[in-house]
DNA sequence: TCTAAATTTGTAATGATTACAATTTTATAA
DNA sequence: TTATAAAATTGTAATCATTACAAATTTAGA
């Protein structure tokens, strides 16, 4: 993945910090918050600043780079893969997955009345790995 | 709907503030926020304090007789209807509407690996209206 | 090199939500 | 009915994420 030619393909100017943020949300698949990427970059830009990341990713998300995850009330996440995905949540170890999906069928059965130009689907319940710890 | 048995049943004491708060939920189908909730109510309600508004509804979730919506970033909505249904966001007149939805295509497709126990979906797109007048 | 525009930064402001303690209401037992 | 305890409601203050904004820095072009 070139970076740099992503951005700028995107009319996105690549400036350091912002080859920066979206390396890491695209090579950190978790889905991190604003507080999780400011504190692990800082530490290689110690310049960098929070208000930095919240315009970046604003930025990124005009441009159509970057999704928001909003699969909890109280906090906001950030997705760079822009490929048609689900996203599940445990419940018990809260950890965050994708999920591959096939929204044809649903879209199948979507309403005519309306024009539909981006779908997001949250998944809860509880991971493999919980059900089986459960035992 | 008898709105006093539904709070009993969901082993929620039928107070007032959480009869009214309930029954504007059930009959205000637009997903109101809690600042629209409570501007409604207080007028019939003076001494109706928004923490009780907070309160309530988190005691309703804890109860599974209300479900939080959060097709965006920046607002938390609250849903009394729990059959299962989507929502869809026009993106112009920024309109909510519940959708009909079968899930058992999708569900079809979900992977193994996981337990899913609850299901969200998100739509935005424009609605008819707008598309109409757009013209 | 000089200048203007764009980007980054830090601080202060905003706004939603929560914590918490006081007050009020409700339920129970004497 | 009255006294007491428990539950519910309320108001205020605290917290936390996000945004506004102006200053500082960096970048790009003449």
């Amino acid at each position: 993945m070139d970076f740099v030619n992503h951005l700028s393909s995107n009319n996105i100017k690549p400036s350091l910090q912002r080859i920066k943020i979206f390396e890491y949300l695209y090579e950190n698949r978790d889905h991190p918050t604003v507080d999780a990427i400011y504190s692990d970059l800082v530490s290689s830009m110690p310049t960098l600043s929070k208000t930095t990341v919240y315009n970046t990713l604003k930025l990124f998300i005009n441009n159509g780079i970057t999704a928001t995850v909003t699969i909890e009330d109280n906090e906001v996440r950030y997705d760079a893969i822009m490929e048609e995905h689900a996203h599940f949540k445990c419940d018990v170890c809260g950890s965050l997955y994708d999920v591959e999906i096939d929204v044809s069928a649903l879209k199948f059965k979507k309403m005519k009345a309306f024009q539909i130009e981006k779908t997001n689907i949250y998944l809860k319940g509880k991971c493999n790995k919980c059900l089986i710890n459960k035992n």
